[in-house]
DNA sequence: CTGAAAGCGCTAACAT
DNA sequence: ATGTTAGCGCTTTCAG
C-alpha cells in the first residue's frame, strides 16, 4: 500500500515568519533575477531549507500568465523517427526551461477536443510533431489564438499554422541524381498514406529531378501506412508480379520504414541488391548490418531550434531547410 | 511572422453577467457532475459560446490542488520498446483524464532537479518508465512526499517507490525450458548495462531453469548500452574468437536490441540459424521477415493500468506480473 | 532594497 | 438550485 504522506503545506508565509522577513521578499528570493539583498538571501533560503518549501509553480504561473508547458502533439508514436525528433525536442525545451505536455492523438478524432484540453491548461504553445493533421484542424486553428501554433516536419496548407519543414522538394531532386549518377534507368516511388497535408513535394522533386535528367517516373506503389511489413507485402506483390527485366531498377521511399519493408521483400525474394533503394529520415537503425540503408537525413536540429524559439519569441517565420543525403550501401545496384 | 493576437481575456465574470447569473453557476455549469438547473446551464453555455469563454484550468487546478498532471520520465527515447510503452502509457493516462508531462532525463544528473521541478508544478504524481535510476534517486524519492512515486517496468530496492514489474524470474525459467526443449546444451546469457537498478532476477530465473533441468550457463556476454550494433560488434567479437565446435547453441539476450544485433552478427558471420536466439520485449519489429524473433512479451498494458490506477488512488501494492514467450523462428536451431 | 495592497481565475464550504 | 464568503500561493504594482 502507498501512502500519500500528506505533509502540511508550508507556504511562503510560513517561510517569512522564520526568516523574519516579508512574503514579498521570500518570493524575490526564489525569482532568479531580482534584486535582494545577500543578507535577506541568506536567511530566507535557510528558512526554506529548513522547512522544506519550494515553491508552488501554479500559483505563479496563475500570477504571472506563463506556464511554460508546451503541448507536443505526437499522432504516431511506434517510429523510430518520431522518437528520435520527441527525443531532442523535449530535450531542447527542457534546455529552456520549458515542459513537454504530451498530447497523443492516436485516437484520430480527438485531436481538437485535447488541443482545446491543453489551451486551456494554459500551456505556451503547441507543437505539432509531424503529426497528420486531419481536417478539423482548420476550426482548430482558428479557434487557439491565445498561443503559438507550430507544425514541425509536416506540410500544412494553412497560412495560419507556422510550419517548420525539410526542404522535401530538394530531397528529392538530390535524390533523383543520386540515383541517376548510379545508372538506373527505371524509377519507382514508394509512398505512404495520403493524408490533408501532404509530403506531395518529396514526390515532386524526385520526379522533377529524373525529368530533367531525361528519365520518367514509371511506377508508383503505396502503402496506407508507414508499416514496414505492410510495405514488404506491398513490394513482395510487385517483386512477384512483374517479370525480372520489366521491374524497375531504383526506388526511392518516402521513409525508411518503408524501405526497410521493401529490402526485407527483396531479401526474401532472393533478389537483394537488384534494385536500388532510398529511404527518408536518415533513423539509426538504417545503418544496420542487414540494411545499410541510404537515407535522407532532415535537418532536425535546425528544425527543433526554430520550434522551440517560436515558442519563446514570436518572430519566427515559415522555413524549409535541407537536409542532406546519408549515403551507405542501399542506393548501389550490385546484381542484376 | 507568427502574430499573438492576444485576444482580451474573457473570465467567468464576464459570462456570468452575459447570461444573467453569478459567477459560481458558471462554475458550476463547467463542473461535471454539479447540479444545476437546465436553463440556467442553457443560458450560460450560451453566454459562453459567445464570448468564447473557456475555464482556466490552471486557476482550477489551484483551488483544487489537482492538476490533473503526471511526471513521466524517460531516460532513453530511441528504443522500440520505451516508444510502445510511452505510447501506451500516455493514452491510459488520457482516458483517465489525466496528462502526461514528459520528463526527459537522458542527461543522467539532472533526474533530481527535473523530478523536482515536476513536483514545483504540482504534478499529481511521477511515472518512471523503465527509467535506469541512478544513485541520488534514493534522496531524490525521499524528498517527494506529496504525490505517489511509480516505478514501472524496472526493478528497484528501496521500499519507497511504488515497483511494478514483469516477473523477470519467471521470464528467465520460461525462456531456459524453452531453450533446453528445442535441444541446446550450452547456454549463454547477453546482459546489458549494468547499473544501481538491475534485472538480475532475468537472468537467476535462467539460470535456475537451466540448473533444474541439467544444465548450467556456461557464457556471459555484455553490452554496455541496449544498442544493437554494439552488441552485434560484441558478439562478432564472440563468434571470432571462438571455434565453431565450442560455441554455445542457445543464448538469452536481456531485450530484443541486443537480439537483434546478435542475429545480425549471425548473419554478417554466415551462421545465422546455428544458434537459438531468444530476446526480451517483443517489439513489434521483432516480427520483422529478417528477424522473425522469438521473445518474451512483457504484460505491458496490465502494468499500465496498474500505473495509472496508482495515480488515481493510492490502493496499488507493488506487483510482479507474468509475460508470455511470443514463438517464431529464432529459438529454433537449424542449422549446425 | 523592502513592505503593502490588490488581484491572477477559479472553487470548497457553507448558507439561502 | 443558487448565491456568498474566503481563500488556493504567488506576483505585480507602487509606496516607503
Amino acid at each position: 500500500m502507498k501512502k500519500n504522506t500528506s505533509q502540511p503545506k508550508v507556504t511562503s508565509v510560513e517561510v517569512a515568519a522564520l526568516a523574519g522577513v516579508s512574503r514579498w521578499t521570500v518570493s524575490r528570493t526564489f525569482t532568479p533575477g531580482k534584486p535582494i539583498s545577500e543578507e535577506a538571501r541568506v536567511r530566507v533560503l535557510d528558512a526554506a531549507k529548513q522547512l522544506g518549501y519550494k515553491p508552488n509553480l501554479l500559483a505563479r504561473s496563475l500570477s504571472t500568465q506563463k506556464t511554460g508547458l508546451i503541448a507536443v502533439v505526437v499522432d504516431t508514436f511506434q517510429n523510430y523517427n518520431v522518437m528520435k525528433l520527441l527525443d531532442q525536442l523535449s530535450f531542447a525545451l527542457q534546455k529552456n526551461g520549458l515542459r513537454a505536455l504530451l498530447i497523443n492523438v492516436a485516437d484520430e478524432d480527438s485531436v481538437a477536443d485535447l488541443v482545446e484540453h491543453a489551451d486551456q491548461l494554459q500551456t505556451d504553445g503547441v507543437i505539432f510533431l509531424g503529426a497528420t493533421l486531419t481536417g478539423d484542424f482548420v476550426s482548430l486553428a482558428s479557434n487557439i489564438k491565445r498561443i503559438p501554433l507550430v507544425i514541425v516536419f509536416r506540410d500544412c496548407d494553412l497560412p495560419e499554422p507556422l510550419v517548420l519543414n525539410t526542404d522535401d522538394y530538394a530531397a528529392g531532386f538530390d535524390i533523383a541524381t543520386l540515383l541517376v549518377g548510379e545508372g538506373a534507368k527505371q524509377f519507382a516511388y514508394f509512398s505512404g498514406p495520403t493524408g490533408m497535408t501532404t509530403r506531395v513535394n518529396r514526390r515532386e522533386g524526385y520526379e522533377d529531378g529524373l525529368h530533367q535528367l531525361g528519365f520518367d517516373l514509371s511506377v508508383l506503389l503505396n502503402v496506407t501506412n508507414y508499416d514496414q511489413f505492410m510495405a514488404c507485402d506491398v513490394f513482395a506483390g510487385y517483386l512477384n508480379t512483374t517479370p525480372k527485366h520489366e521491374r524497375v531498377d531504383a526506388i526511392f521511399c518516402e521513409n525508411d520504414a518503408v524501405a526497410f519493408g521493401v529490402i526485407d521483400a527483396m531479401r526474401a525474394h532472393g533478389c537483394l541488391g537488384s534494385i536500388a533503394v532510398v529511404g527518408f529520415d536518415d533513423i539509426a537503425y538504417g545503418a544496420s548490418p542487414s540494411y545499410q540503408l541510404t537515407s535522407y537525413a532532415p535537418p532536425v536540429s535546425a528544425l527543433i531550434d526554430l520550434a522551440v524559439q517560436a515558442m519563446l519569441r514570436n518572430d519566427v517565420a515559415r522555413t524549409v531547410l535541407k537536409g542532406q543525403l546519408v549515403l551507405r550501401e542501399s542506393h548501389k545496384i550490385i546484381a542484376r
